[in-house]
DNA sequence: GCTTGACTTCAAGTTAACTTGAACTTGTAG
DNA sequence: CTACAAGTTCAAGTTAACTTGAAGTCAAGC
């Protein structure tokens, strides 16, 4: 079993992070008699997990729903992993398009001079139109 | 001369939101006699390209320093403009080759167990490691 | 026995990019 | 002339993902 410094160095996720991800029913723990936390060793590839899926855009709570179709009962296996990833090649591809769709207007729509908000469709994609409610536009990316 | 709700209507971007952006230095505006703002038609090509660069990714920080590169005597021209957006073309190329690794990632590290931390290259990349100073994690993307 | 370091909880602060609300003034249609 | 929509400023709130600080507990070495 592993204390939380030794989980901290050992995934590279701030100690204060690792209990902000358990509050939030990312990872859990087990107590020494002290209150102290104890991790199993499995805590590793669960956090490296959420790192992951954090670089390809997923929020927390997202992460957690993926998390939660894990099996309870036993240690997650190879196969367990490989299905909840399954999903995130859709994912990862939908955002180079996107990323593609930009670069190409770079060249093509800021050169020419049609980025004038109206007629330009990249200045003004669906889904920045469909937008609803408050909060930060970048969140919303 | 366009009003705020004119500039809001015709570039999809709350008026509040033009409101921040000429706080930020980012757009600017006269005044009408009574103290409102108007806008030249010039500054609609101006909000798109913010909007435009914060979809790449920039923030509105790193979107001033660019507009500042703009004459300031003159309305840009198109070549001002393309001017600008050169850089963009290669930090949208690196997005996407990070994309692409995380996305071969996928089937080669968790779908072969070696998604542990220390050993995956995929889990803890460089500019992870790298990071330094406080802040979410989520900003050093 | 005592200090030092690691750990705990809980509340509050940080960041970017806005939005919302309050309190007030201006413009326009009838 | 009177509504009422649209504009203004300024302060404070919102969101996600954490970090920081306070105040206290626990463990190991000298």
């Amino acid at each position: 079993m592993l204390t939380i410094t030794d989980v901290s160095r050992r995934s590279g996720v701030a100690s204060s992070a690792l209990r902000f991800y358990e509050e939030r029913g990312l990872i859990a723990s087990e107590r020494a008699g002290s209150g102290h936390r104890r991790y199993p060793r499995s805590v590793l590839r669960r956090i490296a997990f959420v790192v992951f899926a954090q670089r390809i855009g997923l929020t927390l709570e997202e992460i957690g729903a993926e998390l939660a179709k894990l099996p309870a009962d036993r240690v997650p296996s190879r196969r367990d992993w490989s299905r909840l990833s399954g999903q995130w090649t859709k994912r990862i591809d939908q955002r180079i398009a996107e990323l593609q769709r930009l670069r190409s207007g770079l060249t093509e729509c800021i050169g020419c001079g049609c980025l004038s908000i109206d007629r330009c469709s990249l200045a003004n994609p669906a889904d920045m139109a469909g937008r609803k409610g408050p909060g930060p536009r970048y969140w919303l990316g």
